[in-house]
Order: C-alpha cells, then structure tokens, then sequence
DNA sequence: CTACATCCTCTAGCGACTAGAGGTTCAAGA
DNA sequence: TCTTGAACCTCTAGTCGCTAGAGGATGTAG
C-alpha cells in the first residue's frame, strides 16, 4: 500500500493533482487508514500512469475519460479506442502546420530586421499590419 | 469615432475581449459618450490591431506589453523588440519538436494497431508502458 | 415617441492544475 | 511510551486569456 507521497514519487504526479484527479472521477477513490490518509493499491498505480502517460501525449482529459471507460471493458472494439487516438494526431498536426507557419513569419521578420531605431523596426511594422505577412497564422488550440 | 462593437468588427476581436483588455491595461481607457459608452479613434483601432496580430502569432499578455511599451518610444533600441521576438521564436521552435515527438508517437501506435478487441489493443498497451516510447514527448506549454 | 439593437457593469465559468492556510496523522527514534 | 516532525488532510483561491450571462441603461432609426 502506497500513501499518497509515495505514490506522486512513482509516476511524477504532483501530490495536489493526484487529488484533482480523483476529485473530477479520473481515479477512483483509494482505501484510506483509519485517521483519513489515503492508501492506494497496485491497480491504482496502473490507472494514474496510465492517465499520466495519456496526458504527456497531449490528450485531454475527456478523452483520457474515454479511454479509460474503453480500458476497462477487454471485450470492447479496438476501433473505438484508434479514433480517438487518431483524433488526437489530427490535432497534434494541425498544431504542428499552425505553428511552422508562426515560425516562417517570425524568422522572417526577424531576417528582415537591420537593428537601429525602433521607429525602423521591421518586426514592429510587421506586427501593425497583417498584409505583410505571407500566411493564415492563428494560435488556436482546440483544448490543451 | 467607433463604438465597441464597429471596433470589433473592423479587427475581429470581440466586445468582451477589448473590455478585457482595457482592463488589463493593454489597451487605454478611450472616451466615452454622456452616457458612459466607449467611443474609439484611430489610435485606439491601431493599437488593437497591433494587439490581435501578436496575440495571433502567440505572444503573450506580457510580451506583448513590453511590445507596446517599445513601439510607443521611437528613439529606443531595435534590438530590445528583436530579442522578445526571437525568445518567441524559440519557443514555437521548441512547441514543434515535442509536438513532432508526440506526433511520431501516436503514429506508431496506430500504424500497430491490427483492430479487434480492447484487450489486445496496442493503443492501449503503449499508453499503460511509457517504456515502449521511442521519445521524450513531454506537452508542457510554457505560456498561453 | 417607441422599439430594439447595442451598450454598460458585474460576477462566474472554462481547463488543468497549483499554492497556501490551518489543522491532523503517522512512523521512527529516544 | 512519548515526542518530534514530515507528510498528510480539507478548503479556498489563484493562474491565463478570455467567454458567457444577468440585469439594466443608452443610442438611433423609423
């Protein structure tokens, strides 16, 4: 059995989030001791990497409620758990295009740049009219 | 001179966001008509315009309010603008790879993938074993 | 003069945590 | 057995950059 601390140590969660976390449903609630400190059991140090593991490959926490209602039942379709995950690379792509075209504008404005005044500053003209730039580059994630 | 809603229009950021950003203080409280609603010169639709453009290319707040303190002095060091845009660079430069990182990822496990049961899923398994990812694809936005 | 679109302020909510206050429990060493 | 102190508990509030809604005032066109 794992107090809580022991268990933050074991996947890299933080002591408070591991509470979030149980709080919004994403674990289950733990046995605790007598005096109300929480005990957790192997099975829940499965879930919580699970969603940890989850949440460094960018998924939300909706999603990651989903997968794991799909986890828990072995005879459920494959094919539920590959759309949300393919749904996940849409937008890791997206982000990916959105954010190379960021990239273009600021190399960009920043190649352009000779230093001097401020006045003359090629990055500022930049930012005070959008006609300069070469492409569709909004910041916009869906979630995070 | 422009009410809240033509300013609005005219750069695509909404009623409650302009307010917001008055707040703020990133952009200056304008006039206002006998019964207290904001009117909006040119200077006001200029700045806002400035505001929007590096929030769409992910500057942040506070970026940005050094930006804005930089261009409103004419006399002062192109390179001071230069360094802010290039730390921005940076990080969409980072965002990229982890994004590339993650992207490799969720490929792989899906390009595994046979379809079939949860139970055998190979989505499933990748994400319960950290170990079996190629990569460090940590999502940890700095900012924003 | 009336209708009604637009404006005002204020508060609360989003996602996914994080920080802190103020108090309790557990386990190791004396 | 007792004491110490690290780790635990709950609860509230804060983060960022907005967004939504309530409830009421203003401005303008017909």
């Amino acid at each position: 059995m794992l107090t809580i601390g022991a268990l933050s140590r074991k996947t890299g969660a933080k002591v408070p989030t591991i509470r979030y976390y149980e709080q919004i449903g994403l674990l289950p609630e733990p046995a605790r001791t007598e005096g109300g400190q929480r005990r957790y059991a192997q099975s829940d140090l499965d879930r919580l990497s699970f969603v940890r593991h989850a949440r460094q490959l960018g998924f939300s926490i909706d999603a990651i409620r989903e997968l794991v209602g799909l986890a828990d039942k072995p005879e459920g379709d494959c094919n539920d758990v590959d759309s949300i995950a393919r749904r996940q690379l849409r937008q890791v792509e997206q982000r990916i295009a959105c954010l190379e075209a960021l990239r273009g504008e600021l190399q960009r404005m920043l190649r352009d740049c000779t230093g001097g005044k401020t006045s003359d500053c090629r990055v500022l003209e930049v930012l005070r009219d959008h006609s300069e730039c070469l492409s569709d580059h909004v910041v916009d994630w869906p979630d995070r």
